[in-house]
DNA sequence: ACTTGTTACTAACAATTGTTAGCATATTTT
DNA sequence: AAAATATGCTAACAATTGTTAGTAACAAGT
């Protein structure tokens, strides 16, 4: 079929990883075929495993990609100094444009993350588990502190990171506000759900 | 094996249907095979096809029981002399325990009805949409008497249903707080999130 | 020009999939 | 007791799956 074209910025791997997260998103990771992800990619699908493991890396890599990122934007919010509800403010607005810049990624790691093979599945959720301990440690940090009501952290953290999560159905509808307006909407709603 | 043991409220067929849930839920749809239903009910995989039409008319059951579910309680809520924010809060209400009560049914009509086959896909589509209009048009009422501030509609029932959405979590995690409180919890943050 | 590593192809594999046909055994109805 | 229906089993099918082996073409470095 010829050769995966390639710029400088971007590798094979890279354009075989992004395809794989488009096609993870449309099909489901176990109904998406490397067959499939062949065709799209433009060769055949035996040639894939020479840029990749097998199936399941593509999907190791699309998962922790996404894990690492937001890790990486708890520990930066957690040294500032900042109000708590600023602190929520500023990962709900994170996660929102995050969501809508990455999305089939983001879709992926949220939806198929079952199909991880051990040890990453069990990494994988340890590694959730913690990040949502942590925003929960900063929601309870500011119920101390009277800047938000009472309430349960975690329950406040399922509900934020899930609304972000629908952005799927804002991303797949016709008459779409803008991604600006999207966030601000969703931050007047959550925020002021949670203040005092 | 053996025949599929039934008490006299439920068929074999309902038994095969709600094991299938389960199964579905757990593993995906497109993961869980026929012989590993099978096993559960305690029957060999050809024999489940007395009882269903194939595999997809079990996603179908699943799907639109919930759909039709969801849109009875509507029509319902649409007659009753209550103000939008009282609606909006039933609604959430019933969502919430709804969830709680047909977790597995619910989590799969949600997570896999891509899998659907047309045209019971685009059914399920069409309805949603429409199910989303009626409650948007709930909000843009309150909005309109201003019981509601003032956001976009659909940004809001996004955030809503897929904060309930995010009750699987809490299903899965174990040091739960029970279903009322975290009923209470939701509805607290979610309703002053509305609120003018 | 020659060598070396990269990338692609064809062909094939073993496993798993949903589903059907044909037949046996229960259970219910007559 | 006989007939009819419901339910189960074994065996097999065609299709699809992820993946590997072996080999040819290409690109880059010398």
């Amino acid at each position: 079929m010829g050769r995966i074209k390639t710029n400088d910025t971007t590798s094979r791997r890279e354009i075989i990883i992004q395809k794989a997260a488009t096609l993870f998103k449309e099909k489901g990771f176990k109904a998406a075929s490397m067959r499939e992800l062949a065709d799209i990619v433009g060769v055949e699908a035996a040639s894939l495993y020479n840029h990749i493991k097998n199936k399941n890396e593509l999907l190791n890599i699309i998962c922790f990609d996404v894990a690492n990122r937001y890790m990486q934007m708890i520990a930066e919010i957690e040294t500032e100094k900042k109000s708590s509800l600023e602190k929520i403010e500023k990962l709900l607005r994170f996660h929102i444009t995050g969501m809508v810049k990455h999305f089939d990624e983001v879709y992926v790691s949220d939806r198929e993350w079952k199909h991880l093979e051990e040890p990453y599945l069990a990494n994988l959720q340890a590694q959730r588990r913690a990040y949502r301990k942590r925003i929960a440690a900063i929601i309870d940090d500011g119920i101390k502190k009277k800047e938000i009501k009472k309430i349960d952290a975690s329950t406040a953290v399922l509900i934020m990171l899930h609304a972000v999560s629908g952005i799927e159905s804002w991303h797949r509808s016709k008459a779409k506000i803008n991604g600006k307006e999207l966030e601000e909407n969703m931050v007047s709603i959550l925020v002021s759900g949670l203040k005092k």
